[in-house]
DNA sequence: ACTAACATGTAACCCGTTACATGATTAT
DNA sequence: ATAATCATGTAACGGGTTACATGTTAGT
């Protein structure tokens, strides 16, 4: 059910066709709660049918008509309600990490070359990260409350991130002991 | 197909049952590749028909019979083959941060309430890890080189688990301060 | 003509969760 | 008796991924 919450969640304070927001969520909320924008365009459709999203029809000039979609009482209700609900820790799951299990002397070259494929990812991730805390977080004092919290989530972002950098080293280093061994 | 090749990692070194690994799976890979009893049973059943897992029925005195499966060699080379594939870069799903983005006056003492809980939680799986990590990577450097692999997993459970108890905690005296405005 | 960005969808399949179901053995 | 642990499954549903599918407009 997180989809429809992550979709009602970014429409909070504007209305939205399915493009805008597949593509929002490439740099904001999509960093944790991923989605394809197929799976935007049926959530859409089915909040609509519920009655938590209104749509409409919006024709512009130079671009393809959009149909734009915002909350309506009953949607921000019941977003509302989503977030008084109990959420349960979070299952990690992470194929590299299976794949460590399985460390021996012909794939440890493989395995260091893939970690190091997720530094430079994860080097991508984090510059974004801060380059977005730079622009709208700076001073953090003083943000609306909403954007507080927005702001706790970039800070995830950035801590669990800077650590798994440190761990790649880590793990790199150990992982070049056992290749020239 | 993930689950498959965790099955198969957790039975690279001992012949295990379906009850074995969903109870192996608690306290080692598990922590990284999360599986039910249910899904375990049936991805067995399909592994075996595949020719990558054998099962031979053992009789017990004093308990239940058991189906233990091992890996063939067709396994092992599946195994391998899948080692040596690419990872693609793991999309972080996390209800509570998408939660965060809905901060306001009315849910700040219940974020706070669930990030507790988090932390909590956060706490006891860093204990387990802990006692893990004393028992049986206390001296990493003279590991069998498996074994590095399965350390540099905890490794990476530990430190992102530290760093997560360290933003529970900036997270939640930012929301007392919002609190008490 | 072609490419990039804008814009919206359907269908098949796979994977995971939840609920349901059964039964043996040991200890209290 | 009854609870706990051991042991193995089926079925329905829901969510997510991948592949397929279509069409507009602007810029080069």
């Amino acid at each position: 059910m997180a989809l429809a919450h992550a979709i009602m969640t970014a429409l909070i304070e504007d209305d939205l066709s399915g493009y805008e927001l597949s593509r929002d969520f490439e740099t904001s909320l999509g960093f944790f709660w991923n989605a394809s924008h197929q799976q935007i365009y049926q959530e859409l459709r089915k909040l609509a049918e519920k009655g938590w999203l209104n749509k409409r029809e919006v024709n512009q000039s130079g671009k393809p008509n959009k149909i734009v979609y915002g909350l309506t009482m009953a949607g921000r209700d019941a977003l509302q309600a989503w977030v008084f609900g109990t959420t349960r820790t979070q299952a990690a799951k992470d194929e590299l990490l299976v794949k460590l299990y399985n460390l021996d002397a012909t794939n440890v070259s493989h395995l260091a070359t893939e970690i190091s494929r997720r530094r430079e990812d994860m080097m991508k991730l984090l510059y974004l990260y801060e380059t977005i805390r730079r622009r709208h977080y700076a001073d953090t004092a003083n943000l609306p409350v909403r954007r507080k919290g927005v702001y706790l989530a970039l800070a995830y972002g950035i801590s669990q991130g800077e650590h798994f950098l440190a761990w790649c080293d880590q793990a790199l280093e150990l992982l070049a002991g056992v290749e020239s061994a």
